[in-house]
DNA sequence: ATCGGTGCAAAACATTTGCAAAATA
DNA sequence: TATTTTGCAAATGTTTTGCACCGAT
């Protein structure tokens, strides 16, 4: 974990749950910590798997209500990165108007920011009569090298690197 | 069905099936049928719901493998608007570039597109060491008319309605 | 006769929910 | 004690798959 520390991430998870009149449980403590000490993005049966080899626990049931009551509090996104698979990406902590490149060849993934990208999506949406939320842009791409020179860094003698992770620019 | 004619988008189906040495069944033609009829979004469930008040008929498990099919084709997109649903958008046949706006508070889903918006993508994600070949903007908005007024075009009596269909812009 | 193609029913998954027991303010 | 929270197991809902049969070349 970096920039914000876990200990402030819990912080601020546990004046969610006290703001709501809820517990902070050890349980929910767990998950929390397990979602954002690293940059990962996670399926919630990922998250179920990861909790499992962790020394903490916690049920099926309290994972995926848990996941519900932080992507209420606005710390984690859900994501769609195509394939209707639900994805929770908790980096919008930290760069909270970030975008998803994916190679299509390796499938990794890049979270990048453009504060122009920004305004011209206002301006479009607020043409259209409308005030925006949320906005989530996704981008699917071949990486140069990989194409030019036949490889890539997250090509592997060959065979693509499955990667749900995530790596900022 | 308005711009490209029904017939002419059973005939690039078929022409896809033919290249693939695939045949274009009657379950195959009627799905295609039934997606390309209409602008409708939709889920894999709502339309074997559709084809079972039709007059023609296939297995769930044909409309499922048909839907694979057309998607590979590239005449049928997958799009996701959140909550991990897995949505079918057959309008990416007349307007390959467009992307989705959604009312947070009735649902409506304005297809729109913008030319600037696309160079701009371009420019970002060559900028990132990639080629584009897919992209993905989904915004969500409140819409000002129901802000401003109370209500909006696309709210009956107050309630909200729920609409899977898209508008164009 | 040979390949697909179809339809059924079962399997595979992911997610949600009801409820009794446990934990905590 | 009152109220949440948890964990289990069952229910739900969607999508995939295996397989026997059907149909077209």
């Amino acid at each position: 974990m970096d920039q914000p520390s876990l200990k402030a991430v819990l912080g601020q998870a546990q004046a969610f749950f006290a703001s709501k009149g809820l517990r902070f449980t050890k349980q929910r403590e767990a998950v929390t910590t397990l979602i954002f000490r690293t940059h990962e993005h996670f399926r919630p049966e990922e998250l179920c798997e990861r909790l499992r080899k962790s020394d903490s626990s916690a049920s099926r049931a309290t994972i995926y209500r848990t996941i519900l009551h932080l992507v209420e509090s606005g710390m984690l996104r859900e994501i769609s990165l195509g394939g209707g698979e639900r994805l929770y990406d908790p980096n919008f902590l930290q760069s909270p108007h970030h975008n998803h490149l994916i190679c299509v060849d390796c499938r990794e993934i890049v979270e990048f920011e453009d504060p122009n990208l920004d305004i011209m999506q206002n301006c479009i949406t607020r043409r259209m009569g409308f005030s925006p939320t949320e906005k989530a842009l996704r981008i699917e791409g071949r990486c140069d090298r990989l194409r030019l020179l036949g490889t890539c860094k997250n090509m592997k003698s060959g065979k693509p690197k499955k990667r749900i992770g995530s790596k900022r620019v």
